[in-house]
DNA sequence: TATTGTTATACTCTATAACTATA
DNA sequence: TATAGTTATAGAGTATAACAATA
């Protein structure tokens, strides 16, 4: 099956190459992620620092952006867009003056939690041609092919 | 399993999300294929031009450029650059003439061989933890999930 | 009227380098 | 010396809108 079914191009130069694969399979997904996003009034980039703090509050900025794998600098305006929203705060670190803690506000924990709903409903209602199994084998995989980049 | 076996992290909220999941892998996968592009003294966007019109010689700027999912106003550029790099040229089209016909010169056609080998073998260092089985599973769902978007 | 290629423009995302205050 | 947060800036990638030539 070298050709796309739908326009009669043939794309199998591509088709046979998982990054350009994942690639678009991503940005399928990105729409269906970023639109969810967009309903709780935030961005894709927004939910993944959200995500992490609220899984690991008390996190640096630095820490965080090397859990995003992003810059720090990219930290600080996304940061201060959480903080205007009151969803997150910076705290005085104790023990080191120059780093703040990361933490959720109540509020925060509330809209990510429902944040986290909607985006796990939209992916759902997608996912109708995907199994459990299918499902989880996927992730499995993605997840080797994450962790095997890191050991280069 | 819900925590990163490296540093600490617990990722949960992102790790059980496909989207995630997919853009981590897309990152880690593009690293590798830019790479091999940059060997060739190329970009992945051209990469891709190069890999439609190889298989598709004829075809106009637009139907590239929607067959790759991306502006026709993004070709003009990457056409040129391309042409320049005597490998692509633009012929004029015969029945409609406000359109160009795109072919790869003889250059470009061993020009895109030899990168496409190149890429395939990058690949291929990098997936020594996908055996063959799960690679054609993987492409296979991708090539779904991607099929399923175009559906909405 | 609609479409092709083109240009100018703007926007998002991200990386780099330099600064300050702390360590 | 090195690190955390910050700022300014620049680059890549992409989208939008408008225009001329052609359909």
């Amino acid at each position: 099956m070298n050709t796309d079914a739908h326009n009669g191009i043939d794309y199998s130069m591509l088709q046979s190459r998982i990054g350009y694969m994942l690639r678009r399979a991503q940005m399928a997904y990105f729409d269906i992620f970023a639109e969810a996003c967009a309903k709780e009034g935030i961005t894709p980039g927004l939910f993944g620092i959200l995500a992490i703090v609220y899984r690991n509050p008390g996190l640096t900025q630095t820490a965080v952006s090397s859990a995003l794998d992003v810059d720090r600098s990219a930290m600080v305006a996304a940061i201060d867009k959480l903080e205007e929203m009151e969803v997150m705060e910076r705290r005085k670190s104790q023990n080191d003056r120059r780093s703040y803690a990361l933490y959720l506000t109540d509020k925060g924990k509330a809209f990510t939690d429902r944040l986290n709903r909607t985006v796990i409903e939209r992916e759902s209602d997608f996912e109708h041609f995907l199994n459990e199994d299918d499902r989880e084998w996927l992730l499995k995989i993605l997840d080797r092919i994450v962790q095997a980049k890191k050991g280069n």
